[in-house]
RNA sequence: CGCGGGGUGGAGCAGUCUGGUAGCUCGUUGGGCUCAUAACCCAAAGGUCGCAGGUUCAAAUCCUGCCCCCGCAACCA
């Protein structure tokens, strides 16, 4: 065995079934482990579950469950979905299980054995509310209310403190010295000014919640979800337990992958509670970007989530993996679309890498009677244009640099189409038959292909077993000395068969504009209802009369306009009811500007509950339609007077 | 002075760290080929690399200033 090489993701919280993001970051983490197995590395990659919290707590109360089956739940559909996507994990963890748990109670007692400074009983005071279980923060709390209008007190806590400001400059060396130590170099600068700027202890337990490990010596606190999830990359190991053997070998990790939205975390809180117990630093962190969808951060609460269900389902695992690691520029955020999937399915794997190897092979197989050619070449324009790509396609591995790497085995794959192209074998088979320089051509062919796959192997590991196969390759040597000229046996049976990757008709596909199955904000895990059906245009239930009435429509007069500073929509007005003067904030500015707003009748509703926008208070809501966002003002003859019922 | 990302041919993007003829995919136009999944090959059109200044023999790339777009500022990777 060659070098160790410890890789782990982050933990997934189950609050929800895991949707593209978690997908994406398992898939990049088994795309390195892969890789490092390939080139002869002692792997271990480890993915698993964050499972505490006030948020578990909660959901499974909705459900009258245990929070615990609420997990259960949750994990199952993990395993099944790594198990479908080919996530070659060496272990799982459970914030839940008991080896997890010992290791979190040893990481507290090792840091107060070294360092009895280090955690401390202290006081957090903030706004607390009790329907809502959590301190609220400053900026939305007004007049003793939250934003949603529960009451809200002034609440000081007893909380266990971690001495995070004691390792403000012992992390500011260790970056020094390590400049490697955040990837990429941008997340390494944001984390360096945020510690600069001097760190605050950090509270490291919970009164207010039951569900998480019991702090040691404080039976009323549990242990803060981050800190318990952190230590889950050494519980994993066996830290804490009597078997030390995993630990001693794998630790320190060599990679810890997250999204850059944690890379603080595992950057600063993380390296810092190792330092006070004494245990040595993950060599890396890695922040990888996030899939967008339109432009917006896929968010649960915005109901963008993408579950890419069908296209897994439809293609299989393999084609979305190429898909997620070719179009991300690692480390950026990305838009996803089925459209774009689909471009990229037709167009790379269809018709270049599957489309090449069906006529590579039908070649082989009816001018060599179902077998590879007899007669290896080792001087040709694809062994030049090999030695070539693979380099650089290493070289693109270890930067991460996916895209890259995928290009520069196309490039070789665009070289075999284009030699197939000018040897023309079709036509020296018509005028000479099978003889040693149509064995060379073909061989060559073939061999240049079955490097391109073993560079592929690690993106689409099922897929390479069978094209491998198909080539007449072992499917089990995808090594890094097989990336070498030269691996293809003579004379041995290659298989014909469907394309390995049937062009798909992407109009048909697509079909109307329902494109992706968008799960609406759930807060339960229950799994997704398969819910394929074209959103039916739900039958606006009707109302009665009195309900509208409940609604005060008013005309009133903008009496003073002006955008709100820093905002990008928000108009502040004044405007006159016919009986007093109020404010209201609406998103017109990108439309309207104030000159043209003084003196305006407009419509509101008058008996809107008042809420704050950008700290201001808004007190009704003026009527606009809305044609893609863009408003546009309800008008009404001037000389209706201000404080006029609409009905 | 809150933080971050971006502005490169019609579309979507790479290249910027480590300066040296501007690249990829899709699309368009013309040609070729028939082994292959209406695929593949060749060629062409199309870009003042957001703007302005600076450093340099040389700038998409480094420095300074500015403009525009988009996120974030809720324990969702």
């Amino acid at each position: 065995m060659g070098k160790k090489f410890y890789i782990t993701t982050a933990i997934h919280y189950v609050n929800d079934l895991p949707h593209i993001g978690h997908m994406y970051e398992n898939v990049v983490a088994d795309v390195i482990a892969r890789h490092h197995r390939r080139m002869g590395d002692d792997v271990w990659f480890l993915t698993g579950t964050d499972e505490h919290g006030q948020k578990i707590e909660r959901s499974a109360a909705k459900e009258g469950i245990e929070p615990i089956e609420l997990a259960d739940r949750v994990v199952a559909n993990h395993h099944e979905l790594w198990k479908k996507l080919e996530i070659s994990h060496d272990d799982f963890i459970r914030t839940t299980e008991a080896r997890h748990r010992v290791g979190v109670l040893e990481l507290i007692r090792r840091i107060q054995e070294r360092m009895p400074d280090d955690i401390y009983l202290g006081e957090h005071s903030g706004w607390y509310c009790q329907n809502e279980e959590t301190f609220i923060p400053e900026n939305q709390v007004k007049d003793n209310k939250d934003v949603d209008g529960h009451a809200v007190e002034w609440t000081t806590e007893k909380n266990l403190f971690f001495k995070l400001s004691r390792y403000t400059k012992p992390l500011l060396e260790h970056y020094r010295a390590n400049p490697g130590f955040v990837y990429p170099q941008t997340r390494l600068n944001e984390v360096m000014a945020f510690v600069e700027q001097g760190l605050k202890d950090l509270s490291i337990s919970r009164t207010s919640i039951k569900w998480g490990i019991p702090f040691p010596g404080h039976p009323d606190h549990v242990v803060y979800v981050w800190f318990d999830a952190l230590t889950n990359y050494i519980s994993a190991l066996g830290f804490g337990s009597g078997d030390h053997e995993k630990l001693d070998h794998y630790w320190p990790a060599d990679m810890h992958l997250v999204g850059k939205d944690i890379i603080r975390f595992h950057a600063v809180y993380w390296p810092a509670l190792l330092m006070a117990a004494g245990l040595p630093l993950p060599k890396q962190v890695v922040g990888h970007g996030w899939w967008l969808r339109d432009q917006q951060k896929i968010s649960k609460s915005l109901g963008n989530v993408v579950r890419p269900d069908n296209i897994i389902r439809d293609f299989g695992p393999d084609p979305f993996r190429y898909f997620v690691m070719r179009e991300m520029t690692f480390g950026q955020d990305q838009d996803y679309s089925d459209e774009a999937f689909l471009a990229r399915y037709n167009a790379d794997l269809a018709n270049d890498l599957g489309n090449t190897l069906s006529r590579a092979i039908k070649m082989s197989d009816s001018y060599f009677g179902g077998k590879t050619p007899p007669t290896p070449c080792d001087d040709n324009e694809l062994l030049r244009a090999s030695k070539h790509a693979v380099p650089e396609y290493l070289a693109a591995m270890d930067e991460f640099a996916f895209n890259r790497a995928l290009d520069a085995a196309w490039r070789l794959l665009v070289a075999i189409n284009g030699y197939i192209v000018s040897h023309e074998p079709w036509k020296m088979f018509k005028e000479s038959g099978a003889d040693e320089a149509l064995s060379r051509v073909i061989w060559n062919t073939l061999e240049a292909l079955r490097i391109v796959w073993v560079m592929v192997a690690p993106f689409m590991p099922a897929t390479t077993r069978e094209a491998l196969a198909r080539l007449g390759a072992d499917p089990e040597r995808i090594a890094a000395g097989d990336l070498e000229w030269g691996g293809l046996a003579n004379g041995v049976a290659v298989r014909v068969t469907d394309p390995i990757f049937p062009r798909a008709d992407a109009v048909q596909y697509i079909g109307g504009e329902k494109k992706v199955e968008q799960v609406p904000a759930q807060d339960n895990a229950a799994p997704a209802p398969q819910e394929t059906t074209q959103a039916a245009a739900p039958d606006m239930a009707k109302i009665s009369i009195d309900q509208f009435f409940q609604t005060d429509l008013r005309v009133a007069e903008v009496r003073a306009a002006e955008r709100v500073p820093k905002s990008k929509k928000l108009m502040k007005m004044t405007v006159f009811t016919g009986d007093e003067e109020r404010t209201i904030v609406a998103g017109i500015a990108t439309k309207y500007t104030p000159e043209e707003l003084v003196g305006r009748k407009i419509v509101i509703v008058a008996n809107l509950q008042p809420a704050k926008l950008m700290g201001i208070e808004s007190n009704g809501m003026i009527l606009a339609a809305s044609i893609d966002g863009e408003p546009s003002l309800l008008s009404i003859d001037p000389a209706v007077p201000a404080g006029t019922k609409v009905k």
